[in-house]
DNA sequence: TTGTACGCGTTATCAT
DNA sequence: ATGATAACGCGTACAA
């Protein structure tokens, strides 16, 4: 019996303690607060641990202090590229601080959503930051029952878990039809595609927008569950032109879209804006560089992910956010893609 | 004295197996190998844990156990597409296994990826999924110490740490220089941006190529260390024209530097590929749907990112791939913006 | 198939 | 500022 597992070359906080010639409490406390060491203490335990090579473990430390430095993120695609500039504003927002990030991908879907949350939680986060507004009633439970700091990102709404940073996809959805009614465009057809709830609220502006305008017609609208790309884009605007040979401008709920329909523009011959205003989402880099540039709805993406970031790092020091939700707002960029001349 | 922490309400293993009516090891057992439990037992943990709504803790499991179930991955960069799909295969090939992922971004710094790969260590991951060929010797050092699998992607190279999946960069430049000659042009410009490691190493095809066409000239090529974007492919485009007002033909060394000279080609009323060809390097999406279509160098990184999950995967499994470097090649996708037109 | 005994490496608590 | 003690929740090793 007593068949002891002791590993024997093993460097924990207790060898370390014991060359450093001080108690293990002594030597975790250089670890997490070495203010609290006197200075000769302290030089001796640092010496030490770097002569044998220390790397703590953080198993036993989330253990023992049932919390770790880890901030949670899940979001819902990691090929889109406005999440790309959300997450680099998160890990700008985190460099520097002892956060580090345990990034999923839900792929779209709130079951998986769902279990990659359970997984999180069950790693005892510091924070979380989680994709939009729709979740399971079961996440809400979930999330409602954890008391770390959460931010939901993207958009905002109504009863947010705890804090929430984005802006409304209905009123972006709305300004970008606004623009184009303003520049005299009757016939304006909609583009959407992957169709997740914050496109279909982009959907929902339009249709606002529309039908205030008198304008509203069923056939103006092509949709599809596919995910986007330029291609798409190319594909579903000959799609449109199909069912509606009269449209004198098209919104895509995203640039993607965009980039495609104006190439298909360039396959038929037609001049943009001349003959087809087009219309993005999202104002990703390449909207002011094409030819013609191409009007977008600009979204702040990268300090959304920057702000909520910040937000949790500040919930953690006790400074509570005096607002809970922020709108970051949106602006529609003008350019050459849907500009009337006359 | 004797002053426990014991927290009251809170759901241990040991409640679960009380209720349960079964000792905890069984009923750890249960979460890990349910086959192993009679069917019986099974049935009366599987309620117990549900009725207390349990949730192991992940700290204690891999403090106890001396592991984790996290396959940590390094990349340089979350908003270049390349690693999005790199990423993207990554997942999928995890997806319906037990790992998750734990993702880091080492900005293109070995310094910063040294730092997270001692992070990553201490929490004892699976398995390490890491960028490039180039790192720190310390990195190398900490690596070859680690006793979990380790797949190197994007290049191939001499002296694997353990496993590697990529292909050669500078075949790949050649490759795409070789299309050009072959296409009959013979001014070629060279377009970089960022200059990481795999990007100087096509430059070094590029170069290799152009020497022993006896075309080499310094003043073909246009670098810089800013990082990449459309609008910069259109300024480097106009530098290298002002250098060398000749030349016939572009090789960009990414696809979005290629959009961005298409695009500043258009600007300038210059027809591609008539007066101008061009070349990309990756082969996105949008290549084959642009006005022209333009050539590009197609890489595997999906099948990059699928095939070095699934290698860690084998390795825990205890099938160790037969292969340690595996050489994923490319091809010349040959579209319209390289093709003389006679 | 199930259970016993104990170690995993660290930190919280209380005391000095 | 420093230390003694116990607790954190689970899995391994071995036995039955």
């Amino acid at each position: 019996m007593a068949r002891k597992r002791i590993t024997p070359g093993k460097i924990r906080l207790t060898e370390v303690a014991k060359l450093a010639g001080v108690s293990p409490i002594t030597a975790s406390r250089f670890f997490r607060n070495p203010e609290a060491l006197s200075v000769g203490k302290r030089a001796r335990v640092e010496s030490a641990a770097k002569e044998l090579g220390y790397v703590p473990n953080l198993a036993a430390r989330a253990l023992a202090s049932q919390r770790t430095e880890v901030i949670g993120v899940l979001i819902p695609s990691l090929t889109n590229n406005v999440f790309a500039d959300v997450l680099r504003g998160i890990y700008d927002a985190l460099d520097g601080s002892r956060y580090s990030i345990q990034l999923a991908n839900t792929r779209y879907s709130i079951l998986q959503e769902e279990r990659l949350l359970r997984l999180f939680l069950a790693q005892k986060p510091a924070g979380l930051i989680v994709t939009g507004i729709n979740q399971t009633a079961d996440s809400r439970v979930i999330m409602e029952s954890v008391d770390c700091p959460i931010v939901q990102i993207m958009e905002i709404g109504p009863a947010p878990v705890d804090m929430m940073i984005g802006f409304s996809h209905f009123d972006a959805g709305r300004a970008a039809i606004a623009h184009l009614l303003d520049q005299g465009y009757r016939r304006i057809g909609f583009l959407g595609a992957r169709m997740d709830p914050r496109v279909q609220r982009r959907l929902e502006g339009y249709r606002s927008a529309m039908t205030e305008a008198g304008l509203f017609d069923e056939r103006l609208i092509v949709t599809t569950a596919v995910p986007t790309s330029m291609t798409l884009g190319g594909t579903l605007f000959a799609d449109l032109l199909a069912k509606a040979p009269d449209i004198e401008a098209v919104f895509c709920v995203n640039d993607d879209l965009a980039l495609g329909a104006l190439f298909e523009c360039k396959r038929r011959h037609m001049v943009v804006p001349d003959q087809m205003a087009i219309v993005g989402f999202n104002d990703l880099e390449f909207m002011a560089s094409s030819v013609p540039t191409l009007t977008s709805v600009r979204t702040n993406r990268y300090e959304m992910g920057r702000n909520a970031a910040m937000m949790v790092l500040e919930t953690l020091a006790g400074r509570r956010p005096a607002e809970p939700v922020v709108d970051l707002g949106f602006s529609v960029m003008e350019r050459q893609s849907s500009t009337r001349r006359v």
